[in-house]
DNA sequence: TTGTAAGCGTTATCAG
DNA sequence: CTGATAACGCTTACAA
C-alpha cells in the first residue's frame, strides 16, 4: 500500500497525491476531498524512508549520551526533545556506558542513519577519533553538558565551577574551617570544571587545610572515599549527590552524625536528595533547561543560522537543606594537601 | 559521496562495490582489496535509508514508554536494547508522559518512519484507538511490564499479584494486624495487579481490618494518601517504592517512627530504596531481565519464528530491610473497608 | 490545476 | 566473477 494505490482509487496521478498531502493549496476542492478520501479508507501513511532518501531531509536527531539509565541524562534528553518534536523531529537516543570506543561506533551507526543532528553529552575527557568521524559528514551537532574542549562545537553547559565555589563559600562562611573534595572521574570537563571551582573557594579564604580524593560519580565512589580520608574535615564536598549520599553512609558508620559533626553537600540536586536523611544541601542544576537550550541550539543549526554564541553556560542555585550546620570549628591543625586516587 | 564515487575510483561498477560490503567472499581478491582502499580512503559509509527503501528492512525498533524520565522504564528498555542490538537493531525510544493519545501519536510516528519492531509499556488501563492503529501494518509488536488485556499480543511481565501477596503474607507472619493499601493508577494493568496479590492475603488469612486507597505511583501519593487514612494501621504496602517512600515521610510528619510504630514495604526495589533511612523493605522486580525477554521475544518474532508462549511471567523476591518490625500487635477493632480516591 | 518523468542511493536480477 | 539496469516510494521540475 503506497501512494500509487492511492492514486489508482481516487483517479488521480501520483503527484496529485503527493500535493494533497504536502501542499493541499495547491489542489482544488474537488481533487483533494477524492484524495483524502482515499488516504482515509486505505489508511494510508506516507513511507517515511523513502521520503528522506528523496529529501535528504531525514527528521531525525540523535542522542549519545554516557548512560541511558540515569534520570539527570534523560531529563537533558526530555528537554532537547521538548523543543525539538515542536519542529517535527523524531529522536534516536543511544548509551555507550562511559565507553569511549562505544561512543565512535554510535557516532557512525547514527551518520549512516543519515541523521539530521546529533546532540552529544561525552563519555570521556578526551575521543581521539571524535573529529575524524564527523569531518565532512555534513551533520550538525551540540556538546551537551560535557564537551572535548579539543573539539569546537557549539556548547550548552552549566557553570560547574561558579556552582561549587557557591557552595564551598557558603561552607566557609557558615564557620566550617577543614574540607575534604570528593571528584568524579577526573578526566571529565565537568569534575575539572568542579573541582576548580573548589579550588578557587580554597585560595580566597586562604583555607590550606583541604583534602582532595578522586574517585568517581557514585554512591559507591562517595563511600570508600570518605573511609580513606586522612582525617575528618568540617565539611565535605562531594562531586555529585551520589557521592555526598554515598559519603554520609559512610560517615555514619564511622560514627560521625551529620550535620552535627560534619557538613555534607553536594550538586546535581537529584530528584532523590530532597527526600534523603537528612535532605541534601546541593547545588541545583537546571538539567531540563539545558537540554531545552541544546535543542534550540541545534535546531538554529539545522535551519542553516549563524550561532553568535557558541557556548551557552547556565547558572546554578543553592539549595540549602538539612546536611550542613553553622558551626564555629577551632582549626585542627592540617594542613597537609593529599591526593587519593581510587 | 556514494557508491558511485567509490565505484568511480575503484575503477568498478557499483555492483561490485555493493557485494564488496554485503558478500566480499563473492568478489575477486583483487578487486575487493581495491574497493576496500577507494571505501577507507573516501571514509564511505552505506547509506541506511537508501538501503531500508531497497531492502525494506529499517533494522531500527521503537520503545513507547510512559516516561521517559523514570529509571525503571529505562532499565527495561536497556536490557531490551542489550539483546537486540547483538541483532544489529537501532534503536527510537519515545516517552508518552502517560498520554493516552500522545500514546497513539507515537505509535503512528514509528509505523510512518517504518520500524520493524515496536515495544509497548502502556500508557493507561486502554488505549480504544490502538488497535486500529496497528491493524495489518505489519509491525511486530511486544507488551512489556504493562498491557491492554483485550488487545492480543505477546507480552513480558512480572508476577505483580504473587509478589505483593508474598509481602503481604510477610507482614501477617511477622505479627502485623491491621493493613493499609496506597495503590498507583487504579486503570493500570499492574496497579490492579498489585490490589489483587494484598486482596488475595487478607482473604486468605481471614483479615478484615484493611483499608484501600487510590491515588498514583508517586513519592507525593504516598505522602497524601497516609494523611488520609482513617487510623493508622501496623503495616502499610505501597503500591510502589516512592509511594512506600511517601508513606513515610507523612507518618513520621504524623509522630510516628517507621518501623517501631509503623512497617511500610513498597514493590519495585528501585535504585535508592536501599540507600533511604530506614532502608526499604520491599518486593524486587527483574526489571532489566523482563526488558531483555522482551527483546527475545521481539526478535522471535522478527526472524518469522512461532511464539509459543504468548504471555511471559517473571517471579519477583522479597528483600527484607529496616521498614519492617516484628510485632505482636492486638487487634485495634477497625474493620471497617474504607475507599478514598484522591 | 494536473500529469509525466527524473532521480535520491541502494540492492537484486539477469546477462555476459 | 562482473556489469548494466530495474526497482524501492516518494518529491519536484517541467510540460501541458
Amino acid at each position: 500500500m503506497n501512494i500509487r494505490s492511492v492514486a489508482q482509487l481516487a483517479g488521480v496521478s501520483i503527484s496529485t497525491v503527493s500535493r494533497v498531502i504536502n501542499s493541499p493549496e495547491s489542489v482544488s476542492e474537488e481533487l483533494r476531498e477524492r484524495v483524502r478520501k482515499a488516504i482515509e479508507q486505505l489508511g494510508y501513511r506516507p513511507n517515511q524512508i523513502a521520503r528522506s532518501l528523496r529529501t535528504g531531509s531525514t527528521k531525525v536527531v540523535g542522542f549519545i549520551i554516557p548512560d541511558i539509565t540515569n534520570p539527570a541524562f534523560l531529563l537533558m534528553v526530555k528537554g532537547a526533545e521538548d523543543y525539538l518534536k515542536r519542529k517535527g523531529y523524531m529522536f534516536i537516543v543511544c548509551g555507550t556506558d562511559h565507553n569511549i570506543e562505544e561512543e565512535t561506533k554510535l557516532l557512525k551507526t547514527l551518520l549512516s542513519q543519515s541523521v539530521e543532528g546529533i546532540i552529544v553529552t561525552c563519555s570521556g575527557g578526551r575521543n581521539s577519533s571524535f573529529a575524524k568521524v564527523i569531518q565532512n559528514s555534513g551533520v550538525k551537532m551540540v556538546f551537551m553538558d560535557r564537551r572535548y574542549e579539543d573539539i569546537d562545537l557549539p556548547y550548552v553547559g552549566v557553570d560547574n565551577t561558579a556552582g561549587v565555589e557557591k557552595i564551598t563559600d557558603f561552607l566557609v562562611k557558615t564557620g566550617h574551617r577543614s574540607f575534604a573534595y570528593l571528584s568524579g572521574e577526573r578526566n571529565t570537563s565537568s569534575a575539572k570544571e568542579r573541582l576548580r571551582g573548589f579550588m578557587k573557594s580554597m585560595k580566597k579564604h586562604g583555607v590550606e587545610d583541604y583534602q582532595v580524593l578522586y574517585g568517581r560519580f557514585t554512591f559507591e565512589s562517595g563511600y570508600e572515599l570518605t573511609k580513606k580520608l586522612k582525617k575528618i574535615p568540617d565539611a565535605v564536598v562531594g562531586g555529585n549527590d551520589l557521592v555526598a549520599l554515598g559519603a554520609i553512609e559512610a560517615l555514619n558508620e564511622m560514627g560521625y552524625h551529620v550535620p552535627d559533626d560534619v557538613s555534607v553537600v553536594g550538586f546535581d540536586d537529584m530528584f532523590y536528595s530532597k527526600y534523603s536523611k537528612p535532605a541534601l544541601t546541593t547545588v541545583r542544576q537546571p538539567i531540563y533547561e539545558m537540554g531545552y537550550m541544546a535543542g534550540k541550539v541545534l535546531w538554529q543549526l539545522l535551519s542553516g543560522k549563524n550561532i553568535k554564541k557558541r557556548v551557552t553556560i547556565l547558572q546554578t542555585d543553592i539549595v540549602v537543606r538539612e546536611t550542613v550546620k553553622e558551626r564555629n570549628a577551632p582549626n585542627r591543625g592540617f594542613t597537609e594537601k593529599v591526593e587519593v586516587v581510587l
